[in-house]
DNA sequence: CTTAGCGCTAAGCAACCGCTTAGTATGGAG
DNA sequence: CTCCATACTAAGCGGTTGCTTAGCGCTAAG
């Protein structure tokens, strides 16, 4: 029956914000907490709402269902996310890896609860949601391979293996979400940083 | 009320030969399978004992409850995987750490059944055992930064920042549990090759 | 003032949860 | 053959689940 934490959510995670009505982004929200922190099957419908500071049944005014909730976050989480590693242009190609990487990383220790729903709860999706969301799955590989590609091409990186290399540095970016804490010692910025020196040495040429 | 596929699970993870007697070890199987593909919450102990080919009561017998079986596994899968890891010796720094990544890498592709529920249900343990398997955790860490660390020291790694790059390197390995499917294209020998050398290609000092 | 509609709640439904209890089949010791 | 411990099952307990229903207070158009 509380709403502490609500507002300090909202303020974190602006993902949100084209979410209407207030009551349903604050459910929204209150789920993608809640799922982050007990996982989908562990958290109940009475948990959200109450998150939410409504009553349980509220949250079927808005979502048809607790899938529902889930696969609005899964596809808005997919779709930011593609959305940030899409836009980085400008630079070489060693710049503009360095700041793909980054911002994905990035990304997932900023908005680590949303990425954590994201990348560990794909399981609980309806087969047709789950589809939709394997579609903007496959368009992230593409996307991060055709960085690396251009690297190739130019000279600039060496990759024996680049479906392999793809695969490994999205996983370094996407594993950010289950280790990192925000009390740690890293900030996200400090995490892309540190990542994008890492993967841009791991592709550079023996001299 | 059918066994089909536990045969197959037993003789592919040999993780838990040493359990007994042999319904305790069929119950871990069967539970350590339902964990990683539902959740340890979405799995009900219907499941596994249904999955072991008895009846619900049956699990109560061998263990006190769904939690504990939850424990033993994530306890002898640490167990296993640091053992794995620290058992590597001789040959030069660089093959070590070489031998270091692909074993435990191999490792959580070969036995991702496990290693899911090792890496992902850490937060259902109760809190004596989550303390338990935190220090394991903890020594696994340990010993992977000193392999990277004697590297340094011998002038043949080039690592500005320790501790970044080994939670790099532990996270990179501990990915492959997500993303690995028996059927892909390839095996854990593969992907243990393929990590190893990019992650000498990460630490390798510039020319 | 009436009335329709919206956002919400109180109460509750059938189904299912982890776990317990009472009792049965089995097999080895004396 | 008797006895008893062991490994198991059938049945069921109290509590919780996702979701529904009936009805509330409020707003605003006619």
């Amino acid at each position: 029956m509380t709403t502490t934490g609500l507002d300090e959510f909202a303020l974190l995670d602006e993902t949100w914000r084209s979410v209407t009505p207030d009551a349903a982004r604050r459910m929204l929200i209150a789920a993608a907490h809640a799922f982050a922190g007990k996982g989908y099957h562990a958290t109940t419908t009475r948990d959200i709402a109450s998150l939410a500071g409504m009553s349980p049944a509220a949250v079927y005014i808005h979502y048809r269902s607790k899938e529902e909730l889930l696969f609005n976050i899964s596809l808005v989480g997919h779709e930011t996310s593609l959305k940030l590693l899409s836009r980085i242009q400008g630079g070489d190609v060693v710049e503009r890896l360095r700041n793909a990487v980054a911002a994905f990383a990035g990304w997932h220790a900023e908005f680590h609860t949303t990425a954590r729903v994201v990348q560990y709860e794909l399981g609980a999706l309806s087969p047709e949601h789950h589809a939709q969301v394997a579609e903007l799955r496959r368009q992230i590989d593409q996307q991060m391979r055709s960085y690396i590609a251009d690297g190739v091409a130019e000279g600039v990186f060496d990759v024996p293996d680049l479906k392999g290399a793809t695969l490994a540095v999205l996983s370094l970016c996407i594993d950010v979400a289950r280790w990192y804490q925000p009390g740690g010692k890293r900030t996200p910025d400090e995490i892309g940083a540190l990542y994008a020196d890492l993967v841009l040495r791991m592709l550079r040429p023996a001299n």
